[in-house]
DNA sequence: CATGAATGAGGGTTCATTCAT
DNA sequence: AATGAATGAACCCTCATTCAT
């Protein structure tokens, strides 16, 4: 499963042969990507690491930054459908959004060249190129939305909710977790976050005590 | 007080003069770096947005790394002061908290560039030599971690917390909501957030139904 | 035989059509670097002399420094074989030493601007990375000390000779004919130097009135 | 004695104190250019090693090309002027020699800045400029004619000489013989070398059994 | 399809020289 | 006279992209 791209679909159709081409030069590159980051990377360091010519990525991309909008479009985009498979396993609201976030730390653990890329591509302001890339958080925070609601019809969840608000809060809170998971070199367990994050997002931090203030 | 680097020192000592040279040179590059990502900026627009010659700016700064070195060294890291000073106005820990958040907010929507600059570079795992970077989140983090612990003192935070976990979560919620508001083209009022957010963090999104789960 | 750098071995192998860029490329570097000197000289100025591209001197060269390297790895050591040889074809030190400083006018003759760079760049004193040029003189010096000791052996050759110094006096002599015959512009016959000259090695300029001094 | 450009006339004319800075930028080049060479050397290491800002040397001399010319129009010619002094002390051809050569030595041991600079930049062939460069070495061989045609007439030097050919064989021995000191880091004494090279000059290496040949 | 040599625009950086103080 | 900050032309080198084989 690991680096996986196999439901990648290249332009260049369905020959077996191409699609092998296709998945290496996108691994490779996000390999590339997360070692050194995009700009850093070449070309040439993506195609020897594919063992293909630099020619060759041509013949699958557009250019460089083509690349790294398959990587979202192909890789990304599979990832984020699994988040909605999961959610649907769920039934209550709690257990909905508890699914969402072990198994997106669960993914990002699981290839964390695309988690690093993910992090770091996705904090760019600039290549309007690729709003796509934005265009995926949104679609995370949309699950968050829906979860939200039903919790708030369930009566599990509060109904003074800013839910604008709460979706940043819980993508930002997770992605920072997956962040320092990284630059931690990876050493811990992350799925093991996943339980007292949402605990933390649920009950919050204070005590009744603080209720008042 | 909007883009002010009044305190920079450059080596070149304090003479007003050279220091609204180096501010002018640093406060162009933010600007510039925001508009375009520090790659994608070159020196000569650096340059000629401070409106000096290529090589002026190589009086100032060792090469283009420095800039962003200098920019995090005298811009940030008295924005982080600020935050302290903030955070020592309040007396219980919630106070504390909220002025933190707020402060931070206030500060970024100020300084919008600085706040794009410091979101893109803080993601990038990369670039060995600005390490200090992260020292400043760690040292954000810190003081979060100083809050919570005054706040379980005070029976108002709970005492079952994971403390590294709850400073990402805090973390990662207030960065996430900046990105959004930079992402949105600055809209709406940022400082707005503060209090919805911190009534996030201590209540949680949860109702006493959910506590059961 | 004019210019010609044919055993050069460059990296990408040898398929002929390779070597021949190769060979093109240091061609025009020597003769540009011998109408402007080194310093003086730029990539561009080579690159065009050769009919490539600037960046394609860089798939052959590892930069600026590295062309003049090569040149003394590939032109001038071929060069100073044949000094070997020549020598190999003399019985007597004389006829040896007679024929290192033919071949020696003749092959610098035959190549003027292999004869120019190898003066300029003989007398630097900077550039460590180039030491290998100082290895070349060497080599000269020791076929010279050879040949000095066989003929002391043979009782052609004073005995009470500083080896260390005849070999200097030699070397200079020999290097300061041909850097006068480069600045007269190539006007006369070179060649036609060394008898005379080893003459003056063999029997010095003093008549037998002088000896008693 | 050492480093002294005492007799420098700048064209600021002969105020003590112009002088006395014209002199330490002249020193301090010489020893900058020694160190790293010519074109290594930048007018603010000149200006640092003087003590003299950047712009003052620009009072004193046109261009940093004028720098090295004002070296051998000032230091070198009047080193020159003690060859000649020295010569004339000698009554004899052979005498006139060995003081030549001696002071020849002696003068470049006791300003190894000089000499390194001198040696370097007389085997440049670019810099048309530097033409009175190439005027001392001739300046130089001509007073070894005139000893020569000496010798010639008072019997002690062979009359079959091509001259052309013995100034270059002699100016060049000896300069080959400084240029090895100099790479030798100037270990022993250059001066002890003098009696031996004119030794060499007068009866060359050969016995009278190599006369036949 | 695949290759990889060739291209050349572009960027960071240096440094001789100027000139306002 | 002296300064040294400022200038900007020039240069080396990189690397995304192309195209002949």
């Amino acid at each position: 499963m690991k680096n996986g791209f196999s439901s990648g679909r290249s332009i260049i159709a369905s020959k077996g042969k191409h699609n092998d081409k296709y998945r290496r030069i996108l691994e490779a590159a996000v390999k590339v990507f997360a070692e050194q980051g995009f700009h850093q990377s070449t070309i040439a360091q993506v195609a020897r690491e594919a063992g293909v010519a630099d020619g060759t990525i041509y013949l699958y991309f557009k250019n460089k930054d083509d690349i790294l909008i398959q990587f979202y479009q192909y890789k990304t985009k599979q990832v984020f459908q699994k988040f909605r498979d999961e959610v649907e396993k769920g039934s209550t609201a709690v257990e909905k959004l508890r699914n969402l976030i072990r198994t997106h730390l669960q993914e990002f653990q699981n290839d964390r060249n695309m988690a690093i890329v993910y992090q770091a591509e996705t904090h760019q302001n600039r290549r309007l190129a690729f709003e796509q890339i934005r265009d995926m958080s949104k679609m995370y925070r949309d699950i968050i939305s829906e979860v939200i609601e039903q919790g708030q019809d369930e009566g599990t969840m509060r109904k003074d909710l800013y839910v604008g608000l709460v979706k940043r809060f819980i993508n930002g809170a997770v992605d920072e977790v997956i962040n320092s998971w990284i630059h931690s070199g990876g050493k811990y367990d992350l799925v093991s976050m996943a339980d007292p994050l949402v605990d933390l997002f649920i009950r919050g931090i204070g005590t009744h005590e603080a209720d008042g203030q």
